[in-house]
DNA sequence: TTTTCGTGCTCTGCATGCAATTGATGCCAA
DNA sequence: TTGGCATCAATTGCATGCAGAGCACGAAAA
């Protein structure tokens, strides 16, 4: 007689981690990497509260092997905090580190700035153009959602403009906690008559060539957005 | 009777993998990590070599799943190359990669510099000096391995003296590959006399609070470094 | 009443088993 | 010979089992 050849198969999906049919079928790790990212940026996985190996498991219908691959990564992104045989906790994000994190993006937005005003393609220059049009129109529509994912772009644009690997990744480590907070600080919309104009500034600049003009306003605007996140966020904790 | 209880010990310790006795003892993920990272920087691991799990896991005495754990970690600071459903491989260091390497440390050291000059406190002011002149005296020795020894520590007190996490972090996980290409240029003792001089002038405006100074100084001089060692690889290269 | 110790339970950390993917090899037909 | 196809072996990816760490709760001692 044969041993018992239990199928061992696969847990069902459940809804919480779908197929999605993207391009290159990645690993389930990082699928599901993705998809935790989302839930804690998004709030639904609150700061603090424990992630348990088994029930996020079971939720996300993966095992745990791949889970804990996963943990591992957004532990590096500094999105989930790792404690030696206890339960990881997703990341409390402290009033002192927005103000680092700001610090930090910063640093690396003027760096590509600068790297940007001088190595960007005629092709980009316009699509950083047309993309500031839009944002424009959204502004004056007053279309917060939309304005705000056009605002990334832009950003994301002139990093990747900078032609820099390490730089774009170590930019990009840093996007998912600045998303935290300015989620947290809801009204966004304080600061949005200046944010636009300062953009304006620095596509002008990126276009003159003014590498050192781009950086500084960048790096300028990024901290005033960083500074007025803080204000909101202490409002926001005061109520 | 009974099914079968093999005991299911541990694999045997391996020479690749010692106890260390370290403060906190950490996962063997996280010593997998430490260990392979130092492997791949002292290039005992070669470059593109293909890194078979089964393998690799005997060698450090230590099972699949944390030595994956490991992997994908050191393929996050970019020393190892992930392919889907093929063995990692070790990373390549191209000499395009080498340059923006250099370009992203400089970024970030800058900023480092900046907040460090308006930041550093007496003692680590004081400590500054002191490995600066130890550093000069090894200079003066002829002592290369002290010298970058002292070199290394004085950039990470640097960034250190920052008070930016983001920023540390992300300095460190370039770390390991500008070693890897000090490494492999050797002669790293062209710009010897130079970089003294630049770490003079950048103690120098950092004690003045000189931010600005203390900056460009810093990013020029890991500028010069990065060139110097990408025309140390090409000499390399060529013989 | 407070402290200490023990007991049990839950959860992580690690090892290992099974299946599916991939590259290699050999065979056959054109 | 060369192109296409089936098969095989090697290796990853994932699931799961087992042991031990840490916490909670409660009983016993001070």
């Amino acid at each position: 007689m044969d041993p018992v050849r239990r199928p061992r198969g696969r847990p069902r999906k459940s809804v919480l981690l779908e197929p999605a049919a993207l391009g290159p079928r990645r690993g389930l790790h990082d699928q599901a990497a993705e998809r935790l990212r989302g839930l804690i940026v998004e709030g639904t996985l609150s700061a603090g509260s424990a992630l348990v190996e088994t029930e996020l498991s079971a939720a996300l219908g993966i095992s745990r092997t791949p889970l804990r691959e996963a943990l591992k990564l957004l532990a590096v992104e500094g999105l989930v905090e790792l404690r030696p045989n206890r339960s990881p906790r997703v990341a409390e994000l402290q009033a002192d580190a927005v103000t680092e994190l700001f610090e930090a993006i910063a640093a690396i937005e003027r760096a590509a700035a600068e790297l940007a005003a001088t190595r960007i393609t005629h092709a980009e220059l316009e699509r950083l153009r047309r993309l500031q049009t839009e944002m424009e129109a959204h502004h004056a529509a007053r279309d917060l959602g939309p304005y705000f994912a056009l605002n990334q772009q832009i950003h994301a644009l002139i990093v990747a403009c900078a032609r820099n690997t390490p730089l774009r990744e170590a930019h990009d480590a840093l996007h998912a906690r600045a998303e935290i907070a300015r989620r947290r600080a809801l009204d966004s919309r304080a600061r949005w008559d200046e944010s636009v104009a300062e953009h304006r500034a620095i596509l002008a600049a990126i276009e003159a060539g003014d590498a050192a003009g781009a950086g500084r306003l960048l790096s300028d605007h990024v901290g005033h957005t960083g500074t007025a996140l803080l204000a909101g966020l202490a409002r926001h904790a005061a109520a």
